[in-house]
DNA sequence: GTGACTCTGTAGCGAATGCTACGTCAGCTT
DNA sequence: AAGCTGACGTAGCATTCGCTACAGAGTCAC
């Protein structure tokens, strides 16, 4: 009754994907090899297999997690007009940030800034990725006739960031009061 | 000739400062009870008896962070003359947090969001009250005579924590590059 | 066929995990 | 003196950790 069991030939790129969806929603310091391989449909000896290393494993993975969020980067870029201020741009990112659907993302986001802070291997290669990505970005979508693109964009990238520790911390009020107070976003 | 053996009675309160000083040093994520109880000079065993449980150790030595953390922050305003203006105390909190001394424990801080975030117990009230504390701090620092205070310190605090974020992955210099080209640090 | 190679499942290793059972010993009260 | 209590050590439990040894199944070249 049952098929005879097609061979999938897992790879890494075929595994990668949700291992992704399982440290996006339970975080890297519970991602344990078992559970990992059970989230791909695979068991850890697989995943020793094809990574040789759990420490090559979270590096691959890493790596993958900053190549998707450039990927939603450059889907974001093809679509859109540019914004006619500096506070119109931050006022969009904070909107797109703001969305609950990208907490899950910045959960993971925490823990990498904390891997990179204590130079754990593939933390820092890939959140600088991540990083020099946004901040390519940014420049790239400054408002026409921006006097100083490559300056702003690096304002906005640090304002940004801040807010969304802060946000992460419930404390998103407070950001949007001081980004108010600082003419950095309209009213 | 040895001296008989002294009772130290150990306690909460002497325990919590040695743990802290190690997972300054080692991370949240390496604090299991027997290093924990090794760099407090006592055993697992030991642990679990003055704290109950894990759990509650954790919840209760992120909350004595929390504690020596508003004390550090209360001991550097009392002996400090107010700047003169807004970028000059952003100056002031930039040189004094990118100190290197400051470096181990932005790597706590980082665990501690990606604990708030993930809302692991004690980790978001500990966060909090560390940004609650630097937020009440930043006011009552503020230049005398600033048009808006609460909002001037409310902007500050989202553009410093941005910038410890960036410090943290290497990105230093675009943070201080965008914070001149807002105008927010002076030349 | 026969061997070589790739892929995968089962079983298990030694170490580390949080936590508990049990006993000891000092100091106190009665 | 007898008993109670709080502080501590020793030993161990069940579980999970990353990783390995070994065997089986499929495919391909010869």
């Amino acid at each position: 009754m049952n098929a005879p069991a097609r061979k999938p030939t897992m790879s890494r790129e075929t595994l990668l994907p949700p291992m992704m969806a399982h440290v996006i929603a339970e975080g890297l310091g519970q991602a344990s090899l078992r559970p990992l391989a059970k989230a791909a449909g695979t068991s850890d000896r697989m995943l020793i297999y094809h990574f040789g290393t759990k420490e090559q494993l979270v590096t691959d993975l890493l790596a993958h997690v900053a190549g998707v969020y450039a990927a939603v980067l450059d889907a974001a870029i093809a679509g859109a007009e540019p914004p006619a201020t500096r506070g119109e741009l931050l006022a969009r990112l904070l909107a797109q940030n703001g969305d609950p659907a990208m907490q899950p993302f910045l959960m993971l986001w925490w823990e990498i800034v904390g891997g990179a802070a204590r130079g754990l291997p593939g933390f820092r290669p890939a959140a600088q990725a991540m990083v020099g990505k946004l901040l390519g970005w940014l420049e790239a979508q400054m408002p026409p006739g921006d006097p100083d693109p490559a300056g702003g964009a690096r304002l906005l990238l640090t304002v940004v960031e801040g807010t969304l520790m802060l946000s992460s911390l419930g404390h998103a009020e407070t950001a949007r009061e001081g980004l108010l107070a600082g003419g950095l976003l309209p009213t």
